[in-house]
DNA sequence: CGCTTATATGCAAAAATTGATATATAATAA
DNA sequence: TTATTATATATCAATTTTTGCATATAAGCG
């Protein structure tokens, strides 16, 4: 179905500053839910939460890697709509704190 | 100020299907308020709440003519974002009972 | 076990929705 | 002209629903 309900679901999803700092994150490139933590400084718990809102929306796909669980963007749509909003997405960032496997080997 | 927040708010003005319903409206031309109660079937007091949403929101701004509040759309990254998610603007609607200048000259 | 991630629960705050009422303009009767 | 009625729109108040976020706990991997 194509009704305005299911657009509004897709904006309201968007409609969160965490989710779309995630959301801008994860354009740069694809990270676990730590990284994401120390990029959002909220506590993983909180993340996860979002991630699963995210998740179930079908807007990021989750893969297990060792204990690590790496999110990416799933949706092309997504990262137009980011372009319009926020602008180009930046390089990859290396939050303080962050012991993920890119910080920590691109550091 | 440009932060997520500030985006966020913006998809959060979007995150309704009578908004979304009443922009894409708007998209088509400019309407005045029994129009688009006729337009999305709702109360007009529910129509009147959600256009003052958008207009403290600057996604829309009102015109007076005589007894008639026309609206209109301000804002292009809005007729992007709609164009984004729900396609190409259609023509103008005469939607049943709307007794509005255009809709009675028209028809 | 220690580390990373996911899920469950609770509650205050915010948002959506509905109903009643107010205001302003136009049309019409007296 | 004034008084009255109708139409269009806005605002207010009350209620229900949803969200945001914290805390506690569970589950999976090395």
């Amino acid at each position: 179905m194509n009704t305005y309900k299911t657009k509004a679901d897709l904006f309201h999803i968007l409609s969160h500053p965490v989710r779309l700092q995630i959301l801008d994150e994860l354009r740069k490139r694809q990270a676990c839910v730590c990284h994401l933590q120390a990029v959002t400084k909220r506590p993983q718990a909180y993340v996860s939460q979002q991630l699963k809102i995210l998740r179930d929306a079908d807007l990021v796909i989750d893969e297990k890697d060792g204990q690590n669980v790496f999110y990416r963007l799933t949706c092309d749509l997504t990262r137009e709509l980011l372009k319009e909003t926020i602008g180009q997405a930046g390089g990859p960032s290396h939050p303080e704190g962050c012991t993920c496997p890119f910080c920590s080997q691109e550091k």
